[in-house]
RNA sequence: GCCGGGGUGACAGAGCGGCCAUGUGGCGGACUGCAGAUCCGUAAACAGGAGUUCAAAUCUCCUCCCCGGCCCCA
């Protein structure tokens, strides 16, 4: 079964294949560090993490990059009122950037390049469109000529014409046509610049991410990614500015996440509606944030509400808890079956079901039959120690890519001993009926972050 | 207005021509010293209207509603 994406551009499921066979360029826009990240920027990375680790587990090598916009207005405008300098400033952010990320134990990038890294291949792009006559210079700044590019809006649909009407040029500007955008802007008095063939400036907004693209990837990449709302014009205007340079295609597959909404308005700054990552992970577990972003398609948007995280964090527990009883299963389970035929029927179907775009939600839905059967043959006595670590291997798979689970094998050490020794003599208390001796190991172990849990096949404990 | 994407049970969310989605919650059982977990069973939905079809959440058309984008900026 072929991995199967769904393509923007084309606005269908396309099979998968990459321009060099077993190679995958991936380029995934980042974020613009002028504040801390949200649970709208972790929903991005997370849905584009997860589509690097399958790209991994179905055998490709991947190259990923996913930038940071250090250069901008919204950062300079910040960087003015705190008084320190805009690129301190988005360091600062981008340092809190990895810090949240690397808590969602979300996959580094290969590369993470800065716009103000890129200075030089940005430069020679916009002067090679004005070179090829595509741009033109004006007052030091340089803008983008819609009307020379060949093909406009094949990504988002846009018509230029039916765009006139809302566009308009600012005062100060001098663009030929309203539509024309900045590859190169002018700097204003005391903003942070780069000497340039047209004076001190900066990039404009789509540019570096055209120029990193070839720097890192190359002229056509495999896919690229982003926001729904960055189709337009973020993403269309890239196409224009790529495809002029390059004279080759630009991206052969384009991926869109849907955004993170509130009360169905997104997620965002600007709304004020937005909670911070570091917030959330005080109240929750990073695997249940993670699980809760991936219960859903990549490309719808995701509503987010009071109870949502509580409820991810209760089917996630369902989940790890079938691991935990199999773990224990896997020392002590007496029956026969080895499980092979319902771990290989779930882990086709789990296969199928991510190499068809990525569909995290029904894969998980997988997951819990598989859970469900596990746990019927672990209650009726049929499972075999065999197909405990059956079962337990294809969780370890489903891990790899979701990363949710604890994973840890407990019990090794001495402690483990010890702890299965104090369930030995609980064992003892039960069967006696001295429940008030039984009930203080359990509480008392409790504290110590050991849980334990009664089942027919005896009991069995857990970290916390 | 234009370009996209949607409207599914209490909630969250799959499915996109015929078969149970799934999870949380509800209801009824089982197991159990208590906890917890688990198991068995059950109720509950496809915005509205027309059409195509033996058969439609699923295809077509119309209507209503919602979201994202359409100056700058991510």
């Amino acid at each position: 079964m072929a991995l199967v994406l769904y393509n923007t551009l084309t606005r269908k499921k396309e099979p998968f294949e990459p321009l060099i066979k077993g190679r995958v360029g991936i380029y995934v826009c980042g974020v613009t560090v002028y504040d801390e990240s949200h649970l709208g920027h972790a929903k991005s990375a997370i849905n584009f993490d997860v589509i690097v680790r399958w790209l991994r587990h179905r055998g490709y090598d991947v190259k990923h990059v996913t930038n940071f916009t250090d250069v901008d207005d919204k950062i300079i405008a910040r960087a003015n009122e705190l008084g320190i300098p805009a690129l301190e400033l988005s360091q600062k952010m981008i340092e809190g950037y990895h810090r949240d990320m690397d808590m969602l134990r979300i996959e580094r990038a290969s590369v993470y390049p800065k716009a103000s890294e890129t200075m030089p291949d940005i430069i020679a792009m916009v002067r090679g469109l004005v070179e090829k006559g595509y741009a033109y210079e004006s007052n030091g700044s340089v803008y983008f000529s819609v009307r020379r590019a060949k093909e406009y809006g094949k990504l988002s649909g846009q018509k230029l014409d039916d765009l006139q009407t809302g566009a308009r040029i600012e005062p100060g500007e001098d663009k030929r046509d309203p539509m024309d955008f900045a590859l190169w802007k002018a700097a204003k008095p005391g903003e942070v610049a780069w000497e340039s063939p047209w004076g001190k400036g900066r990039p404009g907004w789509h540019i570096e991410c055209s120029a990193m693209c070839l720097k890192h990837i190359g002229k056509t990449v495999d896919i690229h990614g982003g926001g729904t709302e960055l189709i337009f014009p973020h993403h269309e205007n890239e196409i224009l500015q790529s495809e002029a340079y390059n004279d080759a295609p630009f991206v052969r597959y384009w991926l869109h996440n849907g955004l993170l909404t509130i009360d169905e308005e997104k997620m965002s700054k600007s709304l004020k509606n937005f909670f911070l990552i570091r917030d959330i992970m005080k109240r929750y577990r990073p695997e249940v944030v993670r699980f809760y972003l991936l219960n859903a398609s990549y490309r719808q948007p995701l509503e987010y509400n009071e109870t949502s995280l509580e409820e991810a964090g209760k089917a996630l527990d369902r989940l790890q808890n079938t691991y935990d009883m199999m773990i224990s299963a896997a020392k002590n389970a007496s029956g026969e079956d080895d499980a092979v035929d319902i771990c290989d029927k779930a882990w086709k179907e789990y296969e199928a079901r991510m190499d068809d775009d990525f569909s995290t939600r029904e894969a998980i839905a997988v997951m819990y039959e598989l859970s469900h059967e596990a746990n019927r043959l672990l209650s009726e006595g049929r499972l075999g120690s065999r197909g405990a670590e059956n079962i337990i291997g294809v969780f370890d798979k489903f891990n790899e890519v979701f990363d949710v689970l604890a994973g840890e094998r407990l019990g090794e050490d001495l402690s483990g001993k010890l702890i299965d020794l104090l369930l030995l003599v609980r064992e003892e208390a039960r069967k006696r009926k001295d429940f008030a001796q039984a009930d203080v190991i359990r509480k008392r172990l409790s504290e110590l972050g050991i849980e334990i849990q009664d089942t027919q096949d005896g009991a069995v404990w857990k970290r916390k």
